[in-house]
RNA sequence: GGCCCGUUCGUCUAGUGGUUAGGACCCAGGGUUUUCAUCUCUGUAACAGGAGUUCGAUUCUCCUACGGGCUACCA
């Protein structure tokens, strides 16, 4: 059978990165078995919609490349992947329930619940619906419906341990006397998570739920809800968890969790998708840089641990400036071109901004580092007051006086051809190593260290060389 | 509180009933370089604890501790 697996987000805002993860490990076995990934919109909580958060995500993964088979996006009408459009379908499965014995309407109001819960939680007892409304007569129920907003619940049978095998975890089991009587339908007449999620897994043949970790302890009510309709289980891989340093749960409160604001920061799309992807999954061998294409081919299922990540910022940069080096120069000038913008600098002469790029991306980390990095380039460097003592020693001002006129006087080609000026001179007037080139890459670098002269030279010109040397 | 899940260097992780417990990031030191960066080499650093099974457990079982998740008409 085909595999068949979904990505099934809430459209409550950005793309977030523990969502990525998520994405991409059903994308990944979706290609890797030659099956189908579909994006399932689940916006049945009307007040926590946000404006434009699915156009956010498809743009998201847009510049991640990562794509899906169905959804939204590309909808040919058979199929609704906004749940919000798809009431009528939850409505008549309800039916079914309510029919069978396994679901009934509930008139309880939030006081009530809230009361029935603090009694629990002080009596140290499992917090669970008491069933009041289990019981009514079909006469009360006709009348009070009429009348009073309510929910349907599921109900849990009695005495029973319920056990699902999950791929990463194997066996899991728990006993119904700890499950509550979940709402199934909320009183506005959307359907909650569990019984959308159900329905839709089924209906559109979801064969591998996979889904981040803190879904595991309400699984037992999915499993429950596929019986009740006489429906196959999807198997279920429940994925460990992202964390904050202090291992809580990854949260905005702790850092960037969006997708957004680490492009924003300057990682590469690449840098992402490979960085995620060694969270909480890990190949054979010790290889660590992995094109999307390569994971394709090397994700399993078997190799998913069970144990929450660290989202370590540190390799994060340390993986990321792999990329600026490895990625082809085109793609790195392209991917900057806006930072350098933003920071008004201009980009017109491509060919002088190539060679710009090239110099400065194995210094950086991050493609916002850029523009600072390489600004030098674009204007006459400030020179400290330490680095003017430096060049205006007298030796120094010798050197420079001396190189500047020999610039002027001769037909240099390229850097190297300066370099060799440089070195002659050094010569001439015996200076050598750092007291040679320190003063001279200070006047038209503005720091002692950095860049090979050559590299210096062929960035800013002779024109621009001999007007630093000036100053 | 209850339930569920987890636990190998600080972090991401490999691994096995017998290994000097391997790699990567970070950090420290060396080399390369005119310098910085890059690159490269070396080093520091871990099987949560206790029982049991076994000739032998980091590896299997149980218990404890610790951590996390869930406990909504949120997902």
């Amino acid at each position: 059978m085909e595999t068949k697996v979904r990505f099934a987000p809430s459209p409550t805002g950005f793309l977030h990165v523990g969502g990525l993860r998520t994405a991409l490990f059903n994308y990944l076995y979706a290609r890797k078995t030659g099956g189908k990934i579909v994006l399932r919109i689940e916006d049945t909580d009307q007040a926590r919609k946000v404006e434009n958060a699915v156009e956010n995500l498809l743009s998201s993964f847009e510049k991640l490349d990562i794509h899906f088979d169905e959804g939204p996006h590309k909808n040919d009408g058979s199929v609704q992947h906004f749940q919000s459009q798809r009431l009528s379908i939850y409505k008549e499965h309800i039916q079914k329930l309510i029919d069978s014995g396994d679901a009934y309407p509930c008139f309880c109001d939030g006081s009530r619940l809230e009361t029935l819960r603090k009694k629990l939680s002080d009596a140290k007892a499992t917090i669970k619906y008491d069933r009041k409304c289990l019981n009514l007569s079909a006469e009360e129920i006709q009348a009070k419906q009429e009348t009073e907003p309510f929910v349907i619940r599921m109900k849990i049978p009695n005495e029973e341990k319920v056990k699902f095998y999950d791929v990463v975890r194997e066996k899991v089991s728990i006993n119904c006397s700890e499950i509550d009587d979940q709402v199934l339908i909320k009183s506005d007449g959307f359907p909650t998570y569990h019984f959308a999620n159900v329905v839709d897994d089924h209906l559109m043949g979801i064969t591998h739920v996979m889904r981040g970790e803190e879904w595991l302890p309400s699984t037992p009510k999915h499993v429950l809800l596929y019986r009740f309709f006489g429906w196959n289980l999807p198997k279920y891989i429940h994925l460990p968890l992202l964390l904050n340093p202090d291992r809580s749960k990854l949260s905005k409160r702790q850092g960037d969790v969006a997708v957004e604001d680490y492009l924003e920061k300057g990682f590469l799309p690449e840098t992402l998708i490979n960085f995620v992807a060694l969270l909480g999954w890990h190949p054979k061998d010790d290889r660590e840089m992995f094109s999307l294409k390569e994971l394709e081919n090397e994700f399993s299922l078997k190799r998913i641990h069970k144990s929450g990540a660290v989202f370590d910022l540190e390799k994060l940069k340390w993986m990321n400036s792999q990329y600026l080096m490895q990625l082809p120069l085109e793609t790195v000038v392209e991917r900057s071109i806006p930072f350098f913008e933003n920071a008004n600098l201009d980009t017109s002469d491509k060919a002088k901004l190539s060679l710009i790029v090239d110099a400065t991306r194995q210094r950086v980390q991050t493609l916002a580092e850029m523009p600072e990095a390489s600004k030098m380039y674009f204007t006459v460097p400030v020179i400290s007051v330490d680095n003017k003592e430096l060049i205006n020693a007298p030796q120094s001002r010798e050197l420079l006086q001396k190189l500047k006129e020999n610039i002027e006087n001769s037909n240099i080609p390229d850097g190297d051809g300066f370099k060799q000026i440089v070195m002659n001179i050094g010569k001439e007037i015996s200076l050598s190593g750092k007291s040679l080139f320190f003063p001279i890459r200070t006047a038209i670098y503005g720091e002692p260290k950095g860049p090979d002269l050559v590299l210096l030279f062929n960035i800013l010109g002779k024109k621009e060389v001999i007007n630093r040397l000036n100053q």
